[in-house]
Formats: structure tokens, sequence, C-alpha cells
DNA sequence: CCACATGTAACTAATCTTGTTACGGAATGG
DNA sequence: CCATTCCGTAACAAGATTAGTTACATGTGG
């Protein structure tokens, strides 16, 4: 475990109940994503706080998408996850009393600034149909069509 | 223990070092960064491979500068710790066979690349002595002086 | 009621960074 | 020389985090 996919998983999910419709169970979900079906429903619970799928328990019940893909962007995603910390490096210390250390801070803040700025105005300019449409694409361009669902 | 911050730290030293004129013990450095000699040796290793530090053996050995601050940018140091990851977020199987996660990967790869690439930039545009600079500002500017080598 | 789903807490496993211990080896000063 | 001081490195422990798993409670529909 390396670093954090939950992003790359829900985008994953989220095409696939696109191109599904009807309601897919956190088991069948899991299947799909190669994990257990209580990590997804972790992971999918905070969508379901932004109101980007809804759950429903008992027969027939599972996981639907609550609002078309294209009104969904990476950046919605990311913040329904809790905006978790983009980068794997930083400071050794937050608020320093050494004078140099400050400095340092600054710079190293200075540039984590700015790359998380572009990478979240990237993320807020593609929405999910974006990358359905890509799939699409690539889909239609493959020699050995396999399926809507394809997935392994 | 939350993200690599062998950066931070070697700039922090290599500012101090620069101060100093003289060698530095991995037993001083420690103290310095609140951690071990033994965490000082293996992190200063990489800088000392690449030529920015030496280091001696014996009485009166320890770690020098090889080169001036200016010579050195902060990406200079980031390649001498090994390139290490910059995001903490990743994708879910780096080749994948499905080709929705394909898309999905093609499109997160995109963000990061292009967020990454203005980090490197940024890295590569900073020298440590631009840094140092900034410290002298702070420290001229300090209503209380605590001395060039002042820390915590 | 019963089968099927989600909701959630609690625990385990795997991984990563850092800290620590323990030696080995080299340089220096007496 | 030989003790001291220093780095070099391997091996292991600690702490934190993400993901996987087990277990059970809750809700829903036939």
């Amino acid at each position: 475990m390396r670093h954090d996919s939950r992003l790359s998983r829900m985008l994953h999910v989220l095409i696939h109940m696109d191109r599904h419709n009807g309601s897919a169970t956190s088991e069948k979900i899991a299947q799909m994503l190669n994990t257990n079906p209580v990590v997804v429903r972790r992971t999918m619970a905070g969508l379901r706080e932004e109101g980007y799928v809804r759950s429903e328990k008992g027969h027939g019940g599972g996981w639907t998408l609550a609002r078309p893909l294209g009104e969904i962007s990476l950046l919605d995603i990311h913040r329904a996850l809790g905006s978790p910390e983009v980068f794997a490096i930083g400071l050794a210390v937050d608020h320093p009393d050494c004078l140099v250390e400050q400095s340092v801070n600054a710079a190293l803040r200075d540039a984590f600034t700015e790359a998380e700025a572009i990478l979240i105005s990237r993320f807020a300019g593609v929405t999910i149909a974006d990358i359905a449409r890509d799939f699409d694409d690539r889909f239609n361009n493959c020699d050995q069509p396999q399926g809507p669902g394809a997935c392994n």
C-alpha cells in the first residue's frame, strides 16, 4: 500500500455504474475493484454524503448514481473523499522557531502551493463524463471489443 | 510519521553548514534536527554521492559543503535523495486491462504530470543560496537577534 | 419472518518513514 | 601503536497510515 488510490477507484466505479444503469451492490463493485465490500461502502460513504450517489438497503438495493457524470468533476470526488493530502513530501516542522527553517519552509510551501493549485484546477476542469467519453473513443478503436463493462 | 521530510531537513542543514564554516559531525547535525546521527548519515549519503557535501572520518572529521549554495538547487537535493515520489495520491493499478480504468488513469496521469512538472521547475529555479538570502532578510528584521546558528 | 443489503466498529495486515542499536572501518592524536 | 573520534551500514523496533477482514446491527421488501 503505497498511496491513496481512492480517487482513482471511485472514478472507475462511477463510470461503470453509469454504463450499467440499475443498481450495483457493494459486493459487485468490490469484485470489479479487486477489493472488499466494506472498503467500497467506506469509500462511497463520502460520495453519498455529497449527493453524488445514493445507497439503498434490502432486496434490489445497492448503489446508484444521483447525478449525471457531466455534473461531477474530479475535484468534487477529491473533496468528497475528504480532500486528502496531495503530497508525499512535506516540511519537517510546521512552525519552527529556527529562522533558517522558517525560510526553508517558506520556499517549499511556495512550490507546493503552486503545484497543488495547478492540480486542483485541473481536477476542477475535468468531469467524469469527459473520462467516459475518452473511454468510448478507446472502445471504438479497439480491435477486440469486450463489452461495455469489460474489466480485467 | 506522515510524509517524507528529508528535503526540508537537508536544506535546513546545508544552510547551517554554510554559516558555520568548519565541519559538523553527524551528532551535532542530529541535535539541530532533533533526530539521530544515523539518520543524518543515511540521508546525507545521497548528497555526498552527488558531490554536494563531503564527509571525513576520524578526529576533526564530519561533514563539509563541497560546493557553494548558489550552485545547488532544490531540485538537485530532491534528486540526490533519489527523486522520491511526489504525490500521496495515485492510481489503483498502473497498467489495467479494463479500458475504463485506462481512461481514468490517463486523465489522472495528465493532471499529476502537469502538477509535478510545475513543482520540479520551481525546485529547479530556486538555489539554496536564495533561501539563505531570505533568511538574512528575516534575521535583519528580527527584534531579538539570536545569532546566525540559532535553532529552536 | 427471512433473505438481502447497507452501516459501522474493531481488529489485522502490509507498507513506509523514522528512530535505534550494534558493529565495522578509517583517520587522528597522543 | 593504540585509544579516541568519527563515518558506513546492516538489522531491527516504533509509529503512522491505508487497505483488508470479521462481526454484527439495522433497514427493506417479498
